[in-house]
DNA sequence: TTAGGGTTAG
């Protein structure tokens, strides 16, 4: 309060000193009108120039044109003045200055300057706050640097000069969660309960239940909401229950979705646009068109506008459908309701058409919007894709290379898209150029989809050579793995390593297609090897019983485990409401 | 006076 009360002061000082004859503070007055101008480019102009003129102006008068002239966006501005002010022995900016522009720089992915700055402010002796750590974390756990996030939160805790917070933990727990290491985000969460003895709140609990979700552990989500989130006192939000009807929806369980929807409407809960388009989504994916433009009516209904996620889920919607012209009719009306469509609606258009044979249509669409819509790797990788899906691999690697020069940089999908094209033109010499391509491109890594094309396209013995090379790298094979190169050794009539392989998928909990499994026991049978075959089978079967463990809800209304697709009602806002109440 | 959570595409 009192230096709320300084500041008031000082204020009204300056505020006094305008309508003063010339005096001293002739130049402070004068940048303070030029501040309250709102004219933030020319007050740091002032500022520097008069401190490189040897003026000097009081530490609390810079802050403020450095935190106006960051909130401006006049990042460089900011910047000069600091190095100015550093360099003229003037009183250094204080500690609000340094927190907005640390904030600034990390906002604008500038971290390494950031953390220039922050150790400027040190240098200055000026102890930065928890506040001015957070933004500079927060900056890391934006940019997925968790590692760095962490140094940054060690070192504040060795100074002991300040406490972290709830706010701060936040930040961080988030960031876990967003890079799915929950086990970190879990245990930090332990940490500020038990031993710092901090009460987590509905956004930290929130960004682990979304966390969990997007992790597939959709169950533990659920029991950490009636477990943890709830015994803890802590009531779930819009926030929430987005989260969880999203995990449901990913798990395919449409059933508990609409009933995790209804749950919440019956609690008084408003749905936003964002649960609405995670509900429309939901449906659409689980090809109930239909019910997700019910919900779209419903929202018509409410008075609730429309904007481009949901024009765009729904078109989505209508094009995996097969409903190709209603989801372009649907598009052309978005254009007219003023939701202008964005880069997303674009991509998948363009891909729509492409995968319905009409590529001219797609690449038509194309060069038109190249003059309203800047375009993305999305949208280059879909035409990239239809060009590929035609065989038109030099077409492909083309637009690749006029994407790339356009300053649009590729990443491992639009590597993936083109090797698979690549395999389809049967040119695998040129699959594996791109492969080294990627290799070499700093923005990019092979993931798990890049090493299943180049194992499914090549020979068997550069298969088993990626085989192990991805291993090494950290990248579980997965079915799709395996049963192309189990299919390989069975075609060279390796039928003893195919088993081995075979062996090897089942022990390592994977639930196979049944097709390849087949495959191996009808040649260990026509090969003589019952023994092996029944190996096989009672291996493949000790997977399938643990794949086939029941969930709980499903149990409660005797409802099949399987997902069903309809018979659930949406509830609607005014009556909306299911009898049971197995939702929290 | 600066700081944290849920939405759509290839």
């Amino acid at each position: 309060m009192r230096g709320f009360r300084r500041g008031l002061h000082r204020r009204s000082l300056y505020h006094r000193s305008l309508h003063l004859p010339p005096s001293p503070d002739a130049a402070h007055a004068q940048l303070l009108a030029l501040h309250e101008s709102g004219d933030a480019n020319a007050a740091a102009r002032f500022l520097r120039e008069k401190t490189a003129a040897g003026s000097i102006f009081p530490g609390f008068l810079s802050s403020v044109v450095i935190d106006r002239a960051c909130k401006s966006g006049d990042l460089r501005g900011a910047l000069l003045i600091l190095a100015t002010m550093l360099h003229s022995g003037t009183p250094p900016p204080n500690q609000h200055a340094f927190a907005s522009l640390i904030d600034a720089l990390s906002k604008s992915t500038r971290l390494a300057d950031a953390a220039r700055a922050l150790e400027l402010m040190r240098d200055a002796g000026i102890h930065p706050d928890v506040v001015t750590f957070t933004v500079m974390i927060r900056g890391f756990c934006k940019n997925r640097m968790m590692e760095r996030a962490w140094e940054i939160f060690q070192e504040m805790i060795k100074s002991n000069r300040c406490q972290p917070d709830c706010f701060l933990y936040g930040v961080l727990i988030d960031g876990y969660c967003k890079e799915l290491r929950m086990d970190r985000a879990l245990e930090l969460l332990r940490e500020m309960r038990v031993e710092r003895r901090i009460q987590p709140d509905v956004v930290i609990y929130n960004s682990i239940v979304d966390g969990l979700c997007r992790s597939n552990r959709f169950l533990e989500a659920w029991k950490f909401l009636d477990e943890t989130m709830v015994l803890q006192g802590c009531s779930p939000t819009v926030v929430t229950y987005t989260s969880l009807i999203r995990g449901a929806c990913k798990a395919k369980k449409m059933k508990l979705a609409v009933r995790i929807w209804n749950a919440m409407l019956e609690r008084k809960i408003q749905p936003t646009i964002v649960s609405y388009s995670v509900i429309i989504d939901g449906l659409s994916k689980a090809g109930r068109v239909y019910d997700a433009y019910r919900v779209v009516r419903e929202m018509e209904t409410l008075g609730c506008e429309l904007n481009v996620v949901i024009y765009t889920t729904l078109i989505d919607g209508l094009c995996k459908s097969g409903f190709l012209d209603d989801a372009y009719a649907l598009y052309r009306i978005m254009k007219r309701s003023g939701a202008f469509p964005n880069q997303r609606t674009y991509a998948t258009l363009i891909d729509t058409f492409c995968r319905n044979d009409r590529t001219e249509t797609a690449l038509g669409l194309f060069d038109h919007i190249r003059d309203y819509c800047p375009l993305d790797v999305a949208m280059y990788t879909a035409v990239v894709s239809g060009l590929c899906r035609e065989r038109r691999l030099d077409d492909a690697r083309a637009l690749f290379r006029e994407m790339r020069l356009a300053g649009v940089s590729a990443d491992t999908h639009a590597y993936n898209v083109l090797l698979h094209g690549a395999f389809r033109s049967e040119r695998p010499e040129e699959a594996f150029r791109i492969l080294e391509e990627l290799g070499d491109d700093p923005g990019c890594v092979a993931n798990l989809l890049t090493y299943n094309t180049v194992i499914a396209g090549c020979c068997l013995e550069s298969g088993m050579v990626l085989f192990y090379e991805m291993r090494q790298r950290g990248i579980a094979p997965d079915f799709a793995t395996y049963s192309a190169l189990i299919d390989r050794l069975l075609g060279s009539g390796e039928i003893g390593r195919a088993f081995d392989l075979c062996e090897e998928m089942l022990a390592s909990g994977l639930s196979p297609p049944s097709g390849v499994l087949g495959r191996v026991v009808a040649r260990l049978c026509w090969s003589r090897r019952g023994d092996l075959a029944a190996k096989v089978i009672e291996m493949a079967m000790a997977v399938d019983d643990t794949a086939s463990f029941s969930l709980p809800w499903d149990d409660e209304d005797g409802a099949a485990q399987d997902e069903d697709s309809q018979g659930e009602e949406l509830g609607s806002i005014k009556d909306g409401a299911t009898q049971e109440e197995p939702v929290p």
